[in-house]
DNA sequence: CAAGTACTCAACCATATACTTGAATATCCC
DNA sequence: GGGATATTCAAGTATATGGTTGAGTACTTG
């Protein structure tokens, strides 16, 4: 029997069933609806909204990243709420994502000159601004819209929806240093947070980490509404 | 102006950024291209032999890999050479083979049926042989091309290809335990090599770990020919 | 059961992609 | 310089893919 064949056939079968992994990562679409469902679960119509697209198209999009099993759909009476497949997907997403950074010069590119133009202050972050989070030792705002907060947030973090930030600006404290942070080094709803404390006199920093990088560092994530103060 | 339109503007091209990424690993032929580059340097027309593919068609899929800064090549004097980019390229290879593997069904059924047909021995494996080859408690063999070695091998080891393991047979201890390797998982020149050995008379183990494990972990790699015995 | 809502399906179009074939380029060796 | 070799380029083809539009399905609510 043909051994020499029988191997190409197998090892063109092996790669086939990775390259369903890298096809359904291949489409911009595709990697800007994983990043959101790393951030908790959501509806197609939630979904397509906030990555512009149809609800039809997203919904095609959401069955490929399905069809490689990286993502889950769940029916809940009229709506269906899809939901990262698990923990490990996101860890992969940011693989990727890291990669690109470290690698495509244009990614760099194309985020300063996005944040520039916006006025994006010093990045801050690393290790000892995520110690002194970890350690209490900041109040900790997560502006990201409310579900996301629920579905998981730093331990001890406050959810203070970018959106809301003017009218509840009275909540926090005056006299702490406050760290804020959303889904990533790419998310702007951290800035323009800061932008607003700032302007009002608080010392507010902003963390490029988000809860997936907290989660990879085997930190405790919370879920659910905060802790009644 | 329109800070909604540019930012959407940004994200689009962020995410396309990534998705360069994404598409490079989204055609089975150029995965299993990759996959031999994390074994070592290699010229277009040994990857287009090893790969089943035309020159033309390798060289294109190389392109490919290049464009999306995963790969680099060399002119080295009549040949290209190309090779990994980084050290990371080879992790997030074996992210995204380790992610298809843990979800995808269907990788176990493939090899499950190729491995069963060709009559392969448990996969032994784990921290507990790792531990062993590293302490130096076996007799270890890297059954790959002799190239592969040169550019990468666990310390210690001793570079017989599988297919002059008949030959040089008599150069192995008979009275120590040995332990194979090579490309990976899914690599059958250590089964072949561990069925011959095994038929000698050798007590002969094979390891599922190639030198990107190895080196994943954070344990030294050697490089070059095998010290003089 | 009728109306409304959330999602999926089917058909369609434009473009992108994998692969082939044959020619072009670059380098080495004589 | 001329011939041989390794790689890339260019053109062509069949198929796959991302996106649109409009109809269909499943569930909820009145």
């Amino acid at each position: 029997m043909p051994t020499d064949a029988n191997h190409r056939r197998f090892k063109d079968a092996l790669y086939e069933q990775f390259a369903r992994v890298g096809k359904a990562v291949s489409a911009p679409k595709r990697l800007e609806l994983l990043d959101l469902l790393c951030q908790g679960p959501r509806t197609v119509e939630a979904l397509a909204e906030e990555a512009a697209l149809s609800v039809a198209n997203a919904s095609q999009h959401l069955q490929v990243l399905r069809a490689a099993r990286l993502v889950e759909a769940e029916k809940k009476g009229l709506y269906v709420e899809y939901r990262i497949g698990d923990e490990r997907v996101c860890r992969f997403f940011h693989t990727l994502r890291g990669l690109a950074e470290g690698r495509i010069a244009e990614v760099e590119q194309v985020t300063r000159a996005y944040m520039t133009e916006r006025g994006a202050m010093e990045p801050v972050g690393g290790g000892e601004l995520l110690r002194r989070v970890r350690d209490g030792e900041v109040t900790v705002l997560d502006v990201r819209p409310a579900e996301e907060y629920r579905a998981g947030h730093i331990p001890g973090a406050l959810s203070v929806p970018v959106t809301e930030l003017k009218k509840r600006v009275a909540e926090l404290p005056k006299n702490r240093e406050i760290v804020a942070y959303c889904r990533g080094p790419y998310c702007v709803m951290a800035i323009e947070a800061v932008k607003v404390l700032r302007k009002r006199g608080f010392r507010a920093h902003r963390m490029e980490e988000g809860v997936v990088d907290w989660r990879a560092r085997g930190w405790r994530v919370a879920q659910g509404e905060e802790a009644a103060s």
